[in-house]
DNA sequence: TTATTACTGTGAAATATTTCACAGTATAAA
DNA sequence: TTTATACTGTGAAATATTTCACAGTAATAA
């Protein structure tokens, strides 16, 4: 059977409060804590785990390390992946070094603008790069992930040159809703909805 | 019966296409059409509108300006919204300046920082104050909504402020899960685990 | 050793959500 | 006026997801 993202969402965030609980030494952790953490119901965390194949001990729950491995082997969390970032302006100058990339395993490896003016001033240890050299760099350095940063007016073609490039999953930044092929993996992070949210569940009491 | 959340993200986003549908002078729209832009189907879009008590026009479509009206209504989203941002780092100042806020009705009126020297070079029109002042100012100018952009340690102090303060919703840029009472509206904009959740879809073919 | 406790694993039931099928409706063309 | 068309609205079916209930299991205490 197909796995639902609603697991791969939860899967997600459990990979990353088991790195918290693993940095604090802990060495099992029960369903029912997992839910609290993540928001859901400890029937549901031994759900979504048994259905991974990932068993539990009676009375201890599972073991941190090990989970966080199965973790790691069945979504690819384990290992490094590349990016690059589209848009120097002020938000993604503040993604190139924004250190959790970095420090949970993606490596931010270019940056690209069309300014060639911001490209010389910028001041980061990472390579940046004029827009005309995305696809050459993507495929030369063996890029992974598209992280679009740039107004909305020019986050479609951008994508499309991702696209074009080989990128094999997309991070929108930009509030534009982007057409992209079906075996590319897509994301918005759209700012002013993510308000909208907040703000529409207040006015009809849902509780998100 | 309970509106879902899952028709009010729908419903969200539908907002944000029908603006720019409504500057594009278009008077109707199809389910269809909309379902293509969220990426739904077009039962769905007529299940969401016909539950909320919208109703179209055979063979038109909805009216787009009048949709845009009632989602506004059921919604909130046509009124101003007055926010604050805590943390004036690369991200926090990006988003005191990010403008797609204030277009879309969202005010950010004032900023945070626990450093005074931070606060005294920051060059914005926004107020920024020092975060001692936090509970004060949101109750004097009224604030709803709290944008938190500290490093992941402080996020759930400052959490508690604003929720001791009276806010109504929080939108957490930190990568700390936070605790919040239920009553208050909380989302996390969580960037690495956006990745993680790209880089885990095309570990198992899900197609989010 | 036995009892107690704190867990997991999982079918079955309940609930939520999406999809389907098609009658109903308004417009435009003939 | 009639017919074709391009839609909506919605009950019913299908599917997905969550919750429940409880048997099974391992550690600890008595």
């Amino acid at each position: 059977m197909k796995i639902s993202t609603k697991i791969i969402e939860r899967m997600c965030r459990m990979f990353s409060h088991l790195d918290i609980l693993s940095k604090e030494n802990k060495p099992y952790v029960s369903s029912k804590e997992l839910a609290f953490a993540l928001g859901a119901t400890d029937y549901t965390i031994r759900k979504d785990l048994s259905f991974l194949g990932i068993i539990g001990y009676g009375r201890k729950g599972y073991e941190v390390l090990g989970l966080k491995r199965e973790l790691a082997k069945k979504f690819h969390l384990g290992h490094k992946h590349r990016a690059c970032i589209i848009g120097l302006g002020r938000l993604g100058t503040a993604l190139l070094d924004y250190e959790k990339f970095q420090e949970e395993g993606f490596e931010i490896v270019a940056g690209f603008d069309k300014s060639t003016n911001k490209i010389e001033r910028i001041r980061t240890n990472i390579d940046v790069y004029t827009i005309d050299r995305l696809k050459p760099i993507i495929k030369e350095r063996n890029i992974e992930l598209g992280i679009i940063a740039v107004p909305a007016a020019f986050a479609q073609e951008v994508a499309d040159n991702l696209v074009e490039s080989g990128i094999k999953g997309i991070l929108n930044f930009s509030p534009a809703k982007l057409i992209v092929p079906k075996d590319i993996m897509y994301q918005d992070m759209d700012f002013t909805n993510a308000l909208r949210f907040i703000a529409a569940c207040f006015a009809t009491q849902a509780k998100p």
